[in-house]
DNA sequence: CGGGAGGTTGACAATCGTCAATCAGAGTGG
DNA sequence: CCACTCTGATTGACGATTGTCAACCTCCCG
């Protein structure tokens, strides 16, 4: 690759979309030139932003450039379950725009950056390229794997084990997308929020997470500032095994 | 397609597939011939007998060609969460395949026939034949869209809804599937599988039951065979809004 | 007829939700 | 710098949904 061809590849903005599927399967550099070459459109996205909402038809896919989003459905009677949570690097709504209309809506967490990428795009290059496609295909099969863990996580654990899971579950994804060190990090969500991620009220989180802290599970030096003493004490608190996020054995989060 | 073929087409077993895929998009003979002449096992099941575990490695993939089967997740405490019910015709364990190592258990709920088929071939006909390939991506999708509903379903609705939204969104499969008239259905599972399928305890699953009854908004002849006589009724106290299974729209299950 | 799985019911306990008040920190305008 | 405001965090009192334990019933099958 010449230094030329690099210089306007970095300035894609889709680098951390190529990073993210490369750890699914092996890419030539045409692939990953054809990745950073998508047609796609950069926005910047407020705090509480909707960037889909549920029944919308959906003809773009979303890819994280910065800040967090979640994917949220809301039930009669007005409560709110939060069904993912997503970083930099993930796409977040390639589900939707696949299948056409949307059964979930998708709201930026905090401020952030997203590209915006047309569906026929995606799919186009999903089975021009196969390396490309099967990494796709394998990241829908993850995030299936995820939801999988949660419908556990809501469905039969405790409120104290579903938080310290939930603890587990975004700490290590955060160091795996680079965001984070094992010692800690701040959470984006507020506790309304996190009782909306495992079937829980603000106010239940609230003792719950003090309740974590009085056992030495964790630490806080704000509300949100997340410290872990000793992560094998709070994944077994949370009854954490990493093995359905799927990642590689070689993977340093791992370690 | 000469008779000889369709005699031999016919017998090749997986049809229930051709069915299921096509479902996503057009296919074309030579589309539903590849995927007929797919090599695989047919193998018949108990009641009870596992297909896979959990951690297991994975180089197969099951097709439900008679009977049912769940998927599931054991937590700590050894309480157990159902997170997906399948019936003939859909592809079980195409995620735990793909990804390689089972990250939940596979389980036949009635004694049946499966097809097992070789990972590599699925992965191959996917991508050697675009159309199949996308219809195969679009089902995990739709799994996916299933198993947020159900975080939805454990997280944020109580055990009257919940039961109410497992009514019928399996009434509505099993009769997308043609297993099952729009008056009712035989329910495959025991209460204690209902209550994990639902985050509940088989106690008050019963009450539950019972209450749905009292109201009339179902009629059992038999414990386990479910009479619907208001669709409407049962579909508003399970806050059941079938859009999250992506059917066509001109699905005859929808008018 | 006996055994077993699954369904039904009651009494009681516990987790979690509701309501409501107070507190802490960040941003804003004067 | 300070009052003001807003959001989010924290806490207490109380209530309700759901779980636990245990008994009994019903049906099927050998």
């Amino acid at each position: 690759m010449t230094a030329f061809n690099t210089q306007q590849l970095n300035g894609s903005g889709l680098e951390p979309m190529v990073r993210k599927l490369e750890y699914r399967g092996k890419f030539s550099d045409a692939d990953r030139a054809a990745l950073l070459g998508l047609p796609h459109v950069v926005k910047t996205m407020e705090n509480n932003h909707y960037i889909v909402r549920e029944r919308d038809k959906t003809t773009h896919s979303c890819l994280m450039l910065a800040g967090f989003a979640v994917r949220h459905k809301i039930v009669a009677g007005g409560h709110r379950q939060i069904v993912a949570i997503h970083m930099k690097g993930e796409m977040v709504d390639l589900q939707n725009s696949l299948l056409g209309t949307a059964d979930h809506s998708v709201q930026m967490l905090t401020a952030g950056k997203v590209a915006l990428i047309p569906r026929e795009e995606i799919v186009r290059i999903a089975f021009e390229r196969p390396a490309i496609g099967q990494a796709m295909w394998l990241d829908t099969l993850v995030d299936g794997s995820i939801f999988r863990e949660w419908i556990a996580n809501v469905g039969r654990r405790d409120a104290r084990t579903r938080i310290a899971h939930l603890f587990c579950e975004f700490g290590m994804r955060l160091q795996h997308a680079g965001l984070a060190e094992q010692t800690g990090y701040a959470m984006p969500m507020t506790q309304e929020q996190l009782g909306d991620a495992t079937g829980l009220t603000s106010v239940h989180v609230n003792r719950t997470i003090k309740a974590l802290e009085a056992d030495d599970l964790i630490t806080r030096s704000t509300p949100r500032e997340i410290i872990i003493g000793d992560w094998k004490k709070l994944a077994a608190a949370g009854d954490f095994d990493s093995g359905y996020l799927h990642m590689r054995e070689d993977d340093p989060v791992l370690a």
